[in-house]
RNA sequence: GCGGGUAUAGCUCAGUUGGUUAGAGCGCAAGAUUGUGGCUCUUGAGGCCGUGGGUUCGAGACCCACUACCCGCCCCA
């Protein structure tokens, strides 16, 4: 038979309670911190993720889903490409609507987003071909180190709030694109002599990207990597300050960070703050469940106006993946009709659409089957269902109007009248 | 792109050194007499044993190829 392609998957029923409250919980968020939803195209001209995104970053150079749009007369069919990430498109979007023209100098815009990103990289735990990411993007004219330690602090309570603990913010300040040139030179010349110690994988680094050679797992790199200078050592000023002032606001407000000075982040847009939020619980290989950092420069480089930005996206597959299994179960229990209607005979069966309608238009989540069945079995089909109450339908019923609500979980029954039960669920 | 593992019922998995009708638990269906679920008991349905080739008297087991999935590397959410 014809399956998903690989790297893609359906959500199921069973697990959208989950999607949703992690999406719940993110909008809660931003309306709290004052962030408005933005969704741009599923695909845009290829140029503007290899402009936006880094033509040497391996998202642009190997895992996109490009391909050729059909000719027109006279013209090429041009270059469209799923988009591998979301930052590039929305500042896209602020800068095509001019969203900073009707700004005073000073303010904000702060946007979110929520959607589907493809990325056609090799799947494993928490990693697939399509993704689902939520992030936000703040844009104007202000660096202010406030920016992201109020962005933290919403992501703090975001992980409160759905009982995910055991998390690591990690932090780390990148630079100025200047700064970062003049390290990373320091860095591949500190490297240079040590270069028959590294792995294969570090040489190749080497030449890409040196910074990646930080991340290196593998043990007889570790040793080399603990002598190489870190980029705070080489800061420029600014960044420096704008990095201890990040902390400041940090303190301020509560918020527990690890500084990792040799934590890295592949896109090329990344300037000054860089973080991570790591989980520990429930997830594989694929741990970072919050990236992000400023991108100051980024809007220049596709052609808008100087402008300062800062964001992060979170993977909702991770994030879902990091729900415990009590909450999860507990989720899963909300998903349950309110009532299930048992009716005996064909006239119950009747009567009992009539009082399906009349509980719904009440606001009731109301199930029932069409079949009519055993009463043992309509009872059982209503246990299965994890409706809170069984409304029992039978002729007496249908002749009193009074009808029997049973409490599943208690047992206990009562005869009462439809408004009443109405009443009793609201 | 590279490495390792797995593929048997709707789900999770057993299946001896190759041997005759392919197993369990859960789930599903029917029943344990009248309009009351969960627990228990009885019975039942449900399998091209991933696909294709090979070895053999005989393959779910062994060999090869392919495909899919899982795990890891690279990289990232």
């Amino acid at each position: 038979m014809i399956q998903t392609v690989r790297g893609t998957r359906d959500i199921l029923p069973s697990d959208m309670p989950l999607w949703h409250r992690v999406e719940a919980v993110a909008r809660e968020a931003f309306r709290r911190y004052g962030f408005r939803e933005i969704r741009t195209p599923i695909f845009e001209k290829t140029e503007l993720f290899a402009r936006g995104v880094g033509e040497a970053t391996d998202i642009v150079h190997k895992e996109m889903y490009t391909f050729t749009d059909r000719a027109r007369q006279g013209s090429e069919g041009e270059s469209l490409t799923l988009r591998p990430e979301n930052t590039a498109s929305v500042v896209r979007a602020y800068i095509q609507h001019k969203m900073f023209a009707d700004k005073s100098p000073g303010e904000l815009t702060k946007l979110y987003y929520i959607g589907p990103m493809f990325r056609r990289e090799r799947p494993q735990a928490g990693r697939y071909r399509q993704f689902y990411q939520i992030g936000v993007e703040v844009m104007g004219s202000s660096d202010d180190a406030a920016i992201e330690a109020e962005v933290m602090e919403m992501l703090d309570w975001f992980l409160k709030e759905l009982k995910i603990t055991n998390t690591t913010l990690l932090i780390n300040s990148v630079g100025e694109p200047a700064s970062r040139a003049v390290y990373l030179e320091t860095l591949r010349e500190a490297i240079r002599p040590n270069l028959d110690k590294l792995c294969g994988d570090c040489h190749h680094r080497f030449e890409t990207n040196a910074l990646r050679v930080f991340d290196c797992k593998v043990e007889s790199c570790q040793t080399v990597v603990a002598t190489l200078p870190t980029i705070t050592d080489s800061l420029d000023e600014a960044s420096r300050q704008h990095f201890e002032q990040f902390k400041a606001h940090l303190d301020a407000r509560g918020i527990a960070y690890t500084v990792n000075p040799r934590m890295v982040r592949g896109l090329d847009y990344y300037t000054r703050t860089a973080f991570e939020i790591v989980g520990h619980d429930g997830l594989g290989a694929q741990n970072t469940l919050v990236g992000g950092g400023r991108y100051d420069g980024l809007s220049e480089t596709i052609g808008g106006p100087p402008t300062k930005g800062f964001g992060f996206a979170f993977g909702l597959d991770r994030m879902v993946m990091a729900l415990s299994e009590a909450e999860a179960e507990s989720l899963r229990a909300a998903d349950a009709p309110s009532i299930f209607i048992v009716f005996l005979g064909e006239a119950a069966r009747a009567h009992s659409f009539v009082v399906a309608q009349q509980l719904r238009a009440a606001g009731v989540a109301v199930a029932m089957e069409f079949e009519d069945r055993k009463m043992k079995k309509a009872m059982a089909a209503a246990d299965k269902s994890r409706a809170t109450y069984a409304l029992i339908v039978g002729d007496n019923e249908v002749a009193t109007g009074k009808y029997g609500l049973k409490n599943l979980k208690t047992g206990e029954q009562e005869s009462l009248t439809l408004d009443e039960i109405i009443l009793r669920l609201n």
